[in-house]
DNA sequence: CAAGACAACATTGTCGACAATATATTCTTG
DNA sequence: CAAGAATATATTGTCGACAATGTTGTCTTG
């Protein structure tokens, strides 16, 4: 929700870079099909656009790894397979697990209270169900976004928020991933919070790498389920 | 040295694709100075090209975090603080320790073979004392590049080598980083292969985080250094 | 003389048109 | 009728020109 990607004003910027926004939300919750091309004359003349701003958001959609292009034939949005998907688990197990750590050495403690008042509310949502499993999905990413920041380490928050966060979300609309493990996931949160309070960074490291490693695991069993189903 | 970036042969792809690569090469090896600006009719002029190309690959430079670019204003050549360097160094010690890891349990015994013909060709170097510490450097990318090849995780390669060794490389131009550490690198490379040609995925990961872990303090020892110089 | 407003300039942002390349269709030919 | 070549079409790549915004220098004025 607080994801600065996620809402484009779009009042600010050149229209490039507006256009680039709006694009990657298409992509990543599915309003433009995975492996669908990237017309750049049906776009530019759906947006009411040039074609030159458009080109340029194509190549930052590109570096982003959220297209694929090819010189002189155009570009295709991509088809996350289950080996991607667990390749940015992988990758995400590696760097949040290190975030985690220096959250717990380095964020300030405004910052681990508004963490906290988060999880209130996560947990008020879960305990009423009234919660929609698209807002608990967001929550988490939410979750995950502020102790990456916490971190301190802008590069990192970088590689995390700019890619690898819009790919997991990517998946989720793809596969209408509902979450079942919200009330487990709160836990796992609310242990991560307390060791990064405690400032406990090896603790905080481990439970963040569990944490992943689990959701991963739910992750390959639904992926199995779904492949033994069609 | 066989890192694809590096070897822009000027006859395939676009202008786009090509100015890219020319660009980036520039700024790594610190032709055009960090900090300096990127102005658009200047270096069209200078490449002969038009603006359009040129912009699409300012875009992906800022893709890369190797310009940094104002709406309106421009953009300009980062200039690299030690902070961001031991960022990258951070960075780096989570991923190709997980690399080495992955290296161990799924590079192919052929590609374990290269590296040992690598670092063979490595210890020639070093014994001959005829190195130069530029191609001591390459090679050190290069082996690293080849671990993460290794790897598997295609996502994983493309974080490190399309965008932290750039980095990685552009750093050691600006400060001129002499290495005075070829021999020990080299030991520490060794045990490295070892181990994944034992498949220990376990102590590939520990030794590649300590490799790194010690190339980065001999940095911050130089930074140090530098800055009571200056 | 200093500080702010104004104007001239340069640079970036955007657009439409043309050239080069790839894909789809049609035609020829065995 | 099938397979391949040639053409036709559409899309991408590139370019030059115009509009919008920032910057810089100058001029006025307290």
């Amino acid at each position: 929700m607080s994801i600065p990607a996620e809402d484009f004003t779009d009042a600010n910027g050149t229209i490039a870079d507006r256009i680039f926004d709006r694009l990657r939300h298409a992509i990543v919750v599915g309003e433009i099909a995975p492996g669908s091309k990237i017309s750049e004359p049906v776009l530019a003349a759906r947006y009411g656009i040039s074609r030159g701003p458009l080109r340029e958001a194509i190549r930052r959609l590109e570096s982003s790894s959220l297209v694929d292009r090819k010189p002189n034939v155009g570009a295709r949005v991509i088809t996350l397979t289950s080996e991607q998907l667990l390749e940015i688990y992988a990758i995400r197990e590696a760097l949040e697990g290190m975030a985690a750590r220096l959250a717990a050495e380095k964020m300030p403690d405004a910052g681990i209270a508004d963490l906290r008042r988060l999880l209130d509310q996560h947990r008020n949502e879960v305990a009423q169900e009234a919660w929609q499993a698209y807002f608990q999905e967001e929550g988490d990413l939410d979750f995950h976004f502020r102790i990456v920041q916490g971190s301190g380490n802008r590069r990192l928050a970088n590689i995390l928020c700019n890619d690898l966060y819009h790919l997991a979300r990517m998946y989720r609309c793809q596969f209408g991933m509902r979450s079942d493990r919200a009330r487990d996931a709160l836990k796992e949160h609310e242990l991560i919070v307390d060791a990064i309070s405690d400032r406990d960074g090896e603790l905080a490291e481990w439970l963040m790498r569990r944490h992943i490693r689990i959701s991963r695991r739910a992750t390959e069993r639904r992926l199995a389920e779904m492949q033994r189903n069609s």
